[in-house]
DNA sequence: CGGTTCACTTACCAAGTGGTAAACAATCAC
DNA sequence: GTGATTGTTTACCACTTGGTAAGTGAACCG
């Protein structure tokens, strides 16, 4: 993602100024993913990055400030995650299928970003006004994307908006819910993220498909 | 919950304290649930309960200690409110429909009861594996209780573990990403409450019962 | 009644918090 | 080259954090 600049500065003055700030919103986009906003300093952060503390507050005037633009990057690269799958060939199922491929995906490899939006909804006030200004159009997007499959009869009819949701919430707890499986004696291995990927799948297509559709296609 | 005692101190000593200690896991377990741990410092618990930070500490050695009581008393409080709904009678659909009610009281009555669970597995560590451990006995009766139902051919058959990762997270998830909800522009009011449980249910019916059942039955 | 225990407060403390001010060194414009 | 600009550091600061030590008044027990 970030281009890692390492020790030996080069390129123009503005290019490094650019990576500098690309690598402390990485670096804080992981820490208030994982650990919360509340429970990583700016010492912290900048322990991290190898700076101090005072560079960070150079760009953004204060730590309220830097969440901000934390919430936009962190928006901007769920949009590029999904919409890409949004945009893909196929209908009916095949389409969401591959949404809940690509956001399984991302839950395994970037469980911070899905964590980072949870964290802002649990802030409130003024950040998730923001996230949810970010992500609109893509959510207008896929709802729009429901309702047309609803009236081509190739999804169960029901509110795009909840399905939406359900979808959404049932996919990221069985995604990122790592507690609650060990719970249910699910370890959260490589091999059993697929198995659990597939009967996850098999729990929306029942839920989702219409059943008068599913009838002219084969389940899987 | 807890007898809330007020000005005039009465009862034994002993009944006093402890129905200080009471109101003070009360406390803590909502400011927890909603902010998160990191966010409540032991002095804004203090200042919300009229005491002081050190008579917090007298009863629990230390802040750490103190969520430790939290967990188990939150963890209890989730199996009062849910096993009840698993022993009723009644059995497939209807009492899974039970424990989707139940769920959606609680996650309207008590969001923070909720939320402290998904907050304590970020914690992590000790953390989750004490709340895993309080709630196994639970778990266990569920999955027990899908495995029977399958064997019945009452439910779809698949791992009763993640069904029940999936449905829980998917009625947890209607019931309390407030923000998701919102930026699909559903505003969580008390009469969208009612339709949001309707086609969730809906939804579960779909995903868990078994289709050979399901048309021996009326779908609602 | 008198001493002990108990629940709690007042008085602190060292470490860490977000944030400011000023010094400094590399880079840019000329 | 020189002087202004820019990104970063060092030095601070007021305030909050979790936690300790000692004191206090009421309830309990003989």
């Amino acid at each position: 993602m970030a281009l890692a600049v390492t020790s030996p500065p080069k390129g123009s003055r503005a290019a490094r100024t650019r990576a500098t700030e690309d690598r402390i919103l990485a670096v804080a986009l992981e820490s208030f993913g994982t650990k919360g906003f509340d429970s990583v300093s700016l010492d912290d952060l900048a322990a991290d990055l190898g700076i101090t503390k005072q560079a960070i507050l150079y760009h953004w005037s204060s730590k309220r400030v830097l969440l901000d633009a934390v919430i936009d990057r962190a928006a901007l690269e769920l949009i590029i995650e999904f919409d890409g799958a949004l945009s893909e060939d196929g209908s009916g199922w095949s389409r969401v299928e591959s949404v809940v491929r690509r956001i399984f995906r991302v839950a395994m490899r970037r469980p911070e970003l899905l964590g980072f939006i949870r964290e802002i909804s649990r802030i409130g006030g003024d950040a998730s006004l923001r996230v949810t200004a970010d992500l609109e159009p893509f959510v207008a997007r896929a709802t729009a994307y429901f309702q047309r499959e609803m009236d081509a009869g190739r999804l169960r009819r029901c509110d795009p908006g909840l399905l939406l949701v359900s979808a959404y919430s049932t996919v990221l707890g069985a995604a990122t819910e790592v507690e609650v499986l060990r719970a249910v004696g699910i370890e959260p291995t490589l091999r059993s993220t697929v198995v659990r990927r597939r009967e996850l799948l098999a729990f929306l297509y029942a839920a989702m498909v219409a059943p008068e559709y599913a009838r002219t296609q084969a389940p899987r």
